[in-house]
DNA sequence: ATCAGCGATGTCAGTTGCTGTCATCAATGT
DNA sequence: ACATTGATGACAGCAACTGACATCGCTGAT
């Protein structure tokens, strides 16, 4: 007979996804998590710095793949093109976990709390970008500018992909966005 | 005889700004912000919907700002273009407050909360430039990824603005930073 | 085989951000 | 004079989060 059941992390953030799904994020208190998942709402703050938190612990692994990708680029790559090629890898991984992705996007895209944890995700993605290009050798501010592009290239693909209407693939939307900033931001 | 010293929501700001400079955001209490106002917490929150939106009630004209910049700029001018003038009339509202512009920053670079709140009020930002665009006919993506330059660019120059080391204006480095978002996004 | 220490969890009390509700009272308009 | 309004106070309460300490199965060294 064990004392406590494996998995506390695991059901914690299952109990919660399913909560917040349910009845939403701000009608959703610590206390019940913990208890759908067996446990206190004193090791639900063990496992995760607050209750935002369970919805975001993905984005470690995601800023690694990214920071890996770009590294991995070929040196021939111009330093907009590493990064977009990490995001198109990123990108694919998204396209496989469709179904878990919006789950998770619709729970973060009602409440505001929410959405401010996202953004800071995002903005330490953006850095971490521009860090693996200055391991390139690329310069600042290119160098922060790329990460921050190929950021808002992503953001605005991923709403998109998200979309209903949607048919594309993330990967494709990713290099439409990139396509349309460069038209953007081409000089006349 | 009033009843009431007049300016409660000026004298709450002040109290916050000073306390948040004295020992730090998460060290003040908005108990001892509404004491130092001679107020109650009570009547903060009337004021300021939380603790951290003392730091952020200027976003609104902000936008306006922006807004505006982006409504009035020639109409032959190209998206990103409007956008880049109204980023350089706000820069040069900026400009004229640095000192206080300064020491808001400091505050709000120390605290994770607060970066968080900054970055969602730049995201405000964004979509608000994007709608502008799409007033003056610029169809989406373009408008969307536009204003998500626009304000990348933003974020990178005030950035550099804020360094003890810069000399620069902040339109000076508003214009500098397009300059290098497009010699990153240029195809070859 | 024993035992000390570790690690994950429980228990409990406390702080603080924030909200709902009702009362107060000067100023203002009729 | 009287009702209304608008800004504030008073107070109770919830829920997120933290610190301190207890518990107890497991594991490794003796």
């Amino acid at each position: 007979m064990v004392r406590w059941e494996p998995g506390s992390r695991g059901r914690l953030q299952e109990a919660a996804l399913s909560l917040y799904g349910e009845r939403g994020f701000e009608n959703t208190t610590v206390a019940e998590i913990a208890e759908r998942a067996g446990l206190t709402e004193r090791t639900f703050f063990r496992h995760f710095v607050d209750k935002r938190e369970v919805l975001f612990s993905g984005a470690a692994a995601l800023q690694e793949l990214l920071v890996n990708g770009v590294a991995n680029a070929p040196d021939s790559a111009a330093p907009i093109d590493a990064a977009i090629a990490a995001l198109e890898e990123a990108g694919a991984v998204f396209q496989e976990h469709r179904e878990g992705a919006l789950r998770r996007q619709a729970i973060i895209t009602a409440n505001a709390e929410l959405r401010e944890r996202e953004l800071i995700k995002l903005a330490t993605l953006a850095t971490a970008l521009a860090d693996a290009l200055r391991r390139r050798g690329v310069k600042d501010p290119a160098a922060s500018l790329t990460g921050e592009a190929a950021i808002a290239i992503f953001k605005i693909a991923f709403e998109r992909w998200v979309a209903p209407s949607n048919k594309r693939t993330l990967p494709q939307l990713i290099r439409d966005s990139l396509a349309a900033l460069k038209a953007v931001t081409a000089g006349r």
